[in-house]
DNA sequence: CAGTGTGAAGTTGTTCACAGCA
DNA sequence: TGCTGTGAACAACTTCACACTG
């Protein structure tokens, strides 16, 4: 019952792949012009084997002894992941959260361009953070119409989330990225993706005690 | 290679269990006193059966036929993921991002207290957000040794996130909530959780050109 | 050799099937 | 009957083993 989506690439090789990327740029500042996989494993603690499945996965390949070419692959992974296409998106909750992701520079090099912001509180819509204008929500749907915008970044508080996603799906949004913790119902049309921060606090958390037993269990043979 | 630790909690458990937290918390104000697997499967679209063995992870029970107390389910999961703890925490990098994790309500209502923050851009230091200083990354050893904290929440630039992590490490951080899109190399004694906005982006943008695919194929039987 | 590429094995997490219970 | 709880079947992802290449 899970939201499985039949998608070709898996979700974890997805999330790496910006890993890489970051990772070919820096190394091709560098005056780096072509990189091993196990080379890029040791860096960023993976297998080498991993990764050459997940570049193959964005179609990228390498030449065995020699390596992958960095500014090729940099290339293939942006066109892959649509980082170098424009993305425009509207985010709706100009929160905490939701102001610092209008300021977030980079956003542009990872294919996302925020072009409008929504709020219910008329307190907050004076402000125009960086050249995005934060205009009321009643005027979401008429903008909508003019802009044409499939993608929304969803920052309202938690209680709202499902309300104003399905005004947001009524308005013909097609991607809604999800940053409250609360879990969003929207036709299975939409493509939905929840980034909770409180999952990770959470995660982070548990690692942390978990790290703290084995220090105190007797047969702690970590190398410290 | 990759970093497995051996926890005892899955860590699309770990994910969910905040998930179910948040609805319960919800449901408790409409006045519920308790909730079975399978209406909460309906509400989060997740097999019931994943429920059921997440909170039983987290060594929650339920009745048969009745359900799942949801205050005591509460008290569980709150104890269990270490939200009732206070567990205070630095946050390193006062960009936007890091700025807006200060202001952000509700993290200690998830078990994170951020008591301080620091940067090195001397512009920054003046601010103070939410009461929480921003001083100078100088001053950090030192004070990291009066405040005895394990956790640092790392929002600088990638560029300098394994230079900083290493400081963070030297000076006696456990846990390293990494929000950088740069992975960090720290000894196996200390915990690191990765969470980049572009791996979601990434994934966002895949599920959303997928569903753009499925729309245009000839055979798309989806229900609209 | 030292790397890419790939099929097979292993591991982990999810879903199914059903026993037990009120 | 409708739920919890759990062992078994299944699916997804990772790691291993090795053929192939310059």
């Amino acid at each position: 019952m899970s939201n499985k989506n039949p998608s070709a690439v898996p979700e974890p090789t997805l999330k790496r792949l910006p890993v890489y990327l970051r990772y070919l740029k820096k190394a091709r500042e560098q005056g780096l012009l072509t990189i091993t996989a196990p080379a890029m494993g040791r860096e960023l603690q993976l297998d080498p084997t991993q990764i050459v499945k997940d570049l193959a996965m964005a179609s990228a390949s390498g030449r065995p002894r020699v390596g992958y070419g960095i500014d090729e692959v940099i290339h293939t992974l942006e066109h892959f992941l649509g980082f170098n296409t424009e993305n425009e998106a509207v985010l709706v909750g100009a929160g905490n959260l939701g102001r610092a992701l209008l300021s977030y520079p980079g956003f542009q090099n990872y294919g996302l361009k925020i072009v409008a912001a929504f709020d219910n509180d008329p307190e907050k819509l004076a402000r125009t953070s960086t050249g995005i204008n934060i205009v009321h929500m009643d005027k979401f749907p008429e903008l909508m119409k003019k802009l044409k915008i499939s993608i929304a970044i969803l920052t309202t508080p938690p209680s709202v989330a499902q309300e104003v996603a399905s005004v947001l799906v009524s308005c013909g949004i097609k991607a809604i990225w999800n940053l409250t913790p609360a879990r969003i119902s929207v036709p299975s049309t939409v493509a939905v993706q929840n980034t909770s921060m409180y999952a990770n606090v959470a995660i982070l958390l548990n690692k942390l005690r978990h790290l703290e037993d084995i220090e105190k269990s007797p047969d702690h043979r970590e190398s410290t």
